[in-house]
DNA sequence: TTGATTGTTACCGG
DNA sequence: TCCGGTAACAATCA
């Protein structure tokens, strides 16, 4: 389910929350993590989106770190409490939400130092104001991996996943397998660019939104995505092409995303 | 019941 | 050492 915007969207609305109410952990019988019961009754102070990773920040010095993983979610309800489900981890209560996470595939505490490695091991996040690019450009154009690997690599920059991947480099009319070496700058530019704006409005729409049609009718969106999923190009209306990097399905229009094997 | 899925990492062989 | 591939884990739905 989540790529960045999803994070991003729940981080924002925690935040929100926590502003007005006070938002305390507690953790369905045996279900933290090793260590996590350090939360237990704590109350959150603060929460972050790094990429797809999501931070609960605790007076208490320590840090509670999600990540969905594939399938991981996060719900809000209103309260009154009702019992949580078995895939239910953890469990932020307030006075009149409670936020379940469920299924994440991380669900840990951290100290300060293990926050700062966490950070430290995410490249910069399309999402975040304070994210310099210029370190995901130059690992990318030292690298001779496809860019469609490159962007999804969480390490070079982080947001993007496997389905804003293949939007975003048809909208750019980027071929995926493009050697990173050779996206010049502006090339790079045009990505990123087109990353931050897709993923901006994926927080405000609490969706996954690519295709721009003319008028921005609010029901006109049952279809989303350009080429993701599709069989031929809106464009050209030439034949999709379907396969895999890194084992994650792509889509590529090879008429209009050519394959340049040069810098240009 | 099977398969597929908006993710990541540990491990192993080349 | 640095890759690329594979398995493993997570939950849900058709």
């Amino acid at each position: 389910m989540p790529e960045g915007h999803t994070i991003h969207r729940a981080a924002r609305d925690h935040q929100r929350i926590l502003a007005r109410q006070k938002l305390i952990v507690s953790s369905p019988q045996g279900r933290f993590s090793e260590g996590a019961s350090l939360l237990n009754g704590q109350i959150c102070s603060a929460v972050e989106a790094f990429g797809k990773h999501l931070l609960y920040k605790f007076n208490n010095e320590y840090t509670l770190h999600i990540h969905l993983g594939l399938f991981g979610r996060i719900q809000k309800q209103k309260l009154p409490l009702a019992e949580p489900k078995s895939s239910v981890r953890i469990r932020l209560i307030g006075k009149k939400h409670l936020v379940d996470i469920i299924g994440p595939t991380i669900c840990e505490v951290l100290g300060q130092k293990g926050v700062m490695a966490l950070i430290g091991r995410i490249g910069p996040d399309v999402l975040r104001p304070d994210a310099n690019p210029d370190f995901a450009f130059e690992k990318i154009s030292r690298s001779k991996a496809p860019i469609g690997r490159l962007i999804m690599d969480q390490s070079v920059m982080a947001g993007i996943g496997n389905i804003y991947r293949s939007e975003i480099l048809w909208r750019q009319a980027i071929h995926p397998e493009t050697p990173g070496r050779a996206i010049d700058r502006q090339t790079f530019n045009r990505i990123w660019d087109d990353a931050s704006a897709l993923l901006a409005i994926g927080v405000e729409r609490n969706a996954i939104i690519t295709v721009f049609d003319g008028q921005l009718s609010k029901k006109r969106y049952g279809k989303k995505f350009n080429i993701f999923g599709k069989a031929s190009c809106p464009k050209c209306e030439g034949e999709i092409r379907r396969f895999e990097i890194s084992g994650r399905r792509t889509f590529v229009c090879n008429t209009c995303q050519p394959l340049m094997r040069q810098l240009g």
